[in-house]
DNA sequence: TGTACATCAGTGAACGCGCGTTCACTGATGTAC
DNA sequence: TGTACATCAGTGAACGCGCGTTCACTGATGTAC
């Protein structure tokens, strides 16, 4: 059953990107080893041919969301960028969603390999949204990247927020609505 | 081995207060029926006399801390509330911090019945927010509340953001610096 | 180019372990007379 | 008030189950000649 080495990167991969959605969706304690690998089309004893540990895929599950999300946000104006992610779509969504808001709080509890991890995805978000406009002083740079850090703290803590209540609940929307317009008005200015 | 009736009480009181810290601190998933039962001083046999299920208690720790905090909001200056909320103290003490930061990503996987206790968590700690000014017209008591679900939705996302940074991050300090500023900038307007 | 053999990704059973929950039992408390 | 008995919070062993990880095995790929 020996596979080509073509096909052994690409295997790895799925791994990979099928982890990185489901632990987005479950956290890292609701998905397991067997889960995962199931949903990659791959029985559970080949895992640790690819990876050392579990521990091991979450850092790169986030590595590789963390990039994939870097790309959109680098793409997108800010404006549309917070309009998108403060929507009740990326709410439902979480596996498709920000890493950030979907597992900081998973992560915080585990090693500090993983929240590395972390702490370069939140650096390379806040590069990602920087507009480029080079003309800046050495202040105004400052004051640009401290506005970007208040701007990502607020629209991560609205979507966490947001999701913690009941579906149905009258705050999702409430909390969307105003830190939509909030960041909006924010990034007007 | 039948124990008084104050007794009981007690002792219910003191596993949901221990869950409440510890659930904050680990997560829902990192926290065992067992380990809880022996950080409250009893076996683990004894649970099930007290709550239908974890769950039911998880709902029932996360009552018990939000209750506490609304206290502690409702009692301080909105910028006292913020540099103790935002500061590094917070941050690494989360079993004796706010359960949103600590739950919400967790509570967004439980069900409904866990996710309303969130609900009602945020809109308690959002009316504690609330200064008593009472001669606001409605529009101007709409502005308020806005105003309290942007800084709220901040001071979460910069608190869960820091910590999912490694504890010797330069990050740590950043987010919870502009977060502090931009936060009281936003107060005194 | 053709053949013989080593490699190693993937399989599926098995490992020990801790989980949430159940249960028979204990014995002090609370109640009925 | 005193006695006999039912109650039930707490104990600790046990339940089935799923976890992360290991391992002997398979057989197509890649390599050495």
């Amino acid at each position: 059953m020996k596979v080509s080495k073509a096909q052994v990167r690409e295997n790895r991969e799925r791994i990979v990107s099928t982890a990185s959605v489901l632990f987005r969706e479950r956290g890292y304690d609701g998905v397991g080893v067997a889960d995962l690998m199931a949903a990659a089309g791959f029985t559970h004893g080949g895992f640790y041919k690819h990876f050392a540990s579990k521990a091991d895929l979450m850092a790169e599950a986030a590595a590789c969301s963390f990039a994939e999300s870097t790309a959109h946000a680098a793409l997108a104006q800010p404006s549309e960028f917070i309009a998108r992610y403060l929507s009740r779509e990326h709410r439902d969504a979480p596996g498709q969603g920000c890493t950030m808001a979907a597992l900081c709080t998973d992560a915080s509890r585990q090693s500090p390999e993983v929240k590395q991890t972390f702490a370069n995805g939140i650096a390379q978000q806040l590069s990602a949204l920087a507009s480029e406009d080079s003309a800046l002083t050495e202040e105004q740079q400052a004051q640009a990247r401290a506005h970007r850090i208040a701007v990502l703290a607020q629209a991560v803590g609205a979507l966490i927020l947001a999701r913690s209540c009941p579906d149905d609940s009258p705050l999702v929307e409430e909390i969307l609505a105003v830190c939509r317009e909030d960041v909006s008005k924010k990034l007007s200015k």
